[in-house]
Order: C-alpha cells, then sequence, then structure tokens
DNA sequence: CCGAAATACTTTACGTGTAAAGTTATACTA
DNA sequence: TAGTATAACTTTACACGTAAAGTATTTCGG
C-alpha cells in the first residue's frame, strides 16, 4: 500500500520550511519565556532590552535605537520601558544634546539581573540545541544568513 | 589590524543560531501579517486557524483539538473564534455527542477567503524563499526537524 | 530668524498571547 | 445515584505587538 506523499516541488518545499521554522521558533520562544517567568519573573522581552543594552556604550541608548535593534515598533518600546521602569531595572532621562531623545540607562539592579537571566539563557539554549552538533549549528546559522539577505 | 572575533565554542554557536532563528522567523511573520492585512483585511492567526480547519474533516473542529493544533492556548483561540464569527469566517456549536465541546465549523465565506489567502501566502514564501534553491530548503528543514524533536 | 518639515517619543485603540479562575457538562467511584 | 473529579470552554487580568494620531524638539530653506 503505497502513501500518497506530498508533492516535492521548490514551492512546497518553501512551505515547509516557512512552516516548521515559524513553529520551531515558537516552541523555543515560548519555552525560554516560561523559563523567565518562573525562576526569575520576568520575559523574554525585558530580557531582549537588557541583552541590548549591554552592549552599548555606557550601557544606555536612545528608545528609538533599542527599537531598531529589537525589531519593534516605537509604541512598543515605549510602554515596555515604562514598565521596566517601574521596576527599577532602567531609567530614562531627557537626552543632553537633543532633548527629544530619551536615553535609557541599564540601572545596576538591571545589570544584576541580566548577568543571572544570560546565564541560564545560555543553558537552556545549549539544552535546546543539544541534538545538533557543531556543525550543523552553523551550517542552520548560515542557511538562516542566506534567507535574511532576502527580508 | 585584527578584529576580535567572538568564540567558536558549541555554546557560542548554538546561541548564534537561536538569535538568527528566531530573528528571521519575526521577521518573516511580521512581513506575512503586513500583507495580510493590506491585501486583505485579516492575520496571519486567522489564516492558521482557516489552515488547520481546512485540513480536518468536513472543515470542522472542537476548540481545544485547534488549540492544540495551533500551539495556543484554550483563552486565546477562545476569543480569536470570537471575532472569527462576528466576521462569519466560521460558526460554532454545541457538539451532539458531547455538548460541552464547540464545535467549530468554517463557513462558505471563510473557505472562500482561505483559497484566496493560501494562493497568494505559497506566492509570498515562494520570493521570500528564494535565495534557498530545492536542497537548502531540504537540508533547512531537516536541520529544524532535528531541533524540534529535543523540544 | 521664522515657518515648515523632520525626528523622537508618547498615547490610544486594538489584535493576539498567557495564566488563572469561573461555568457547565461528562465521567467515574463509592 | 449522589458526590466528586475531570474536561471543554469562557472570562478576566495582564504582557506585548502594531498602526495611527498627538506632542515636543530640532533642523532646514528662504
Amino acid at each position: 500500500m503505497e502513501r500518497k506523499r506530498a508533492p516535492d516541488t521548490r514551492s512546497k518545499n518553501a512551505l515547509r520550511a516557512w512552516i516548521r521554522l515559524t513553529k520551531v521558533a515558537k516552541r523555543i520562544e515560548s519555552h525560554v519565556n516560561r523559563r523567565f517567568a518562573e525562576s526569575h519573573d520576568t520575559s523574554l522581552a525585558r530580557f531582549d532590552v537588557l541583552a541590548n543594552l549591554e552592549r552599548c556604550e555606557d550601557h544606555a541608548a536612545g528608545a528609538t535605537e533599542l527599537s531598531r535593534m529589537l525589531l519593534a515598533s516605537q509604541g512598543n518600546i515605549s510602554r515596555l520601558l515604562d514598565r521596566m521602569e517601574q521596576d527599577r531595572l532602567v531609567r530614562r532621562r531627557a537626552g543632553t544634546r537633543d532633548r527629544r531623545v530619551s536615553e535609557v540607562q541599564m540601572t545596576r539592579a538591571g545589570e544584576t539581573l541580566f548577568a543571572r537571566l544570560a546565564a541560564d539563557h545560555e543553558t537552556w539554549t545549549d539544552a535546546m540545541f543539544g541534538e545538533l552538533d557543531n556543525g550543523e549549528l552553523k551550517q542552520l546559522t548560515a542557511l538562516l544568513g542566506k534567507l535574511r539577505a532576502r527580508l
């Protein structure tokens, strides 16, 4: 008894790749989010903000700059920073040169939290990607890089 | 002048793969969402519901069944279906055998819309993945499949 | 220097995601 | 069969995403 198989056209293969890509990304994201919530009462969105500030000069950046790094809208960032500021993870003050700019500065508390989050995050990632060896990881990264070029 | 490069450890490579994976997925998702909004005044979330109903017997399924297929919570599905029902894309009625079940049935309007959405979606996907040839698409799908196993 | 355009951010309205509590129907056990 | 557990769904409260309109500041052309 021969099982009917989906066609092997380029178009269908692209569709399959996209569906698998989004499902895998969703699963990992939800996994990481749950872990951040359980063990640190925080979220992936906040981690992303901290991770990007970490790589900035003086651990500070403008809000628009942040929104570009995070691939998110300014409005979204604005309220996310409101909540993070309430929790004392970041501080905002008007820019000195350009007073339109809201300079976002990571606080000591933010730095401390980020260090803990980053360590856990690396551990989890390592475990989740455990099925792939080093060569496969690079291959995956390279394929995604090629894909990214067209977006 | 030699530029300092990030270390090539398994852990860092896993981190890089994950970051690229989520960024690429986000970009495609946002692209598709914008297109669905512009050309059909709808969303990726609704498309996913329709696509999954399409593959069900009689184009109908229980809400819990749907939430599992979509990797989403029951509460989310419940309200998403409220909105889709208002727009006459699906219909709900109590199950005949088990009256707790909310049987979700795609309407004619839903089927018509889905046909149009699916055609466009395939075109867009094909274009976005244009950088990858057929072999690379399969390779990507396979790597993601391996990854999925551990989640 | 003055008015217009551009830029940075905030606010608002809404869609979509979760967790947790609430409602109703079914199933199971004593 | 009564009582309780389980299951399907809805509701609520909140986080987080967008687009679009609003506010304040800077920049630029005349």
